[in-house]
DNA sequence: GTTCGTGCAAATCCTTTGCAGCGAC
DNA sequence: GTCGCTGCAAAGGATTTGCACGAAC
């Protein structure tokens, strides 16, 4: 994980060279998205940005959202399997890695390996596809939650 | 792939075996869902039941959808990135492997690689988590898009 | 005959959009 | 002063739910 504070500054450096507009609101959502602390939803970033401006909706949040994964600068993660749950957005590390989601309490945390290139040029060796990006998420029991319950 | 009869007779042997009862429209279900042709989504599975049973209701194909996939029979494919969209099945394999998402015609390719033991050990290793499952898809551009458009 | 599945409509949930007023520049 | 951003409310789209009728067993 980037250092928050850093990744802060290169966030707003990439806005300003676009001639974004830096509205409160806006950094502080930025603020939020350089560390990304345990990978927030909309509603969770909504929610803390209440805090601070009480009146914010969360229509600007996807706004912003969007804006940064257009840029490039933010990561969806979307959990599947698991109903009723929006995105989770990684604005810390925008490059694809692997995520481990817990299906027992939704905890995700960073994995740490990466494809191998032999992967990569197996995929585009056998399909003809040019491969772009990609996504790598893993299904498990986090170790707190092994802890808890037997099974 | 597996062979589409094949699967057909198996995925009825598992619904037979549980007692749910097989109605036309489940059975006619199971057949499309057995060869999957093109990831289908709900609307196409559901256009697609319409020749035969012109009254049948989307309700009906995403209650059977979701039956089988609790059963672990069939795998739902989330494309990301891609507004508008609703989730792809596939109830020919449902055991987890990766695919090739084309971002330009969305054309869902199943791929051959499967991940190493060792990426699988170093992730538990590292994290603590019980893997379970994973997903692994590829996003880029299908060779017919490549020849289409430059770039 | 029972119980489960179907099909309709309405409801849900996340996310997006339209628009008027405000604020960054 | 201009134009983009905000915030509200309403719209949108995929998926789910409630319920009464009909069909599988």
């Amino acid at each position: 994980m980037k250092d928050p504070e850093q990744r802060f500054q290169e966030l707003m450096q990439k806005l300003r060279s676009r001639e974004y507009r830096l509205t409160p609101q806006r950094v502080a959502l930025i603020r939020l998205l350089a560390s990304s602390e345990g990978h927030p939803d909309a509603a969770e970033l909504y929610r803390r940005l209440l805090e601070q401006f009480p009146t914010t909706s969360l229509a600007t949040v996807y706004k912003t959202l969007n804006l940064l994964k257009e840029m490039g600068e933010v990561l969806e993660i979307e959990i599947d399997g698991i109903g009723g749950e929006g995105s989770r957005f990684d604005g810390n590390d925008p490059t694809p890695h692997p995520h481990l989601i817990c299906v027992r309490c939704h905890r995700i945390l960073d994995g740490q390996v990466s494809l191998t290139e032999e992967i990569l040029q197996a995929v585009q060796g056998q399909s003809g596809y040019r491969v772009i990006s990609h996504r790598l998420d893993f299904y498990g029991i986090c170790p707190e939650c092994q802890a808890q319950g037997a099974n």
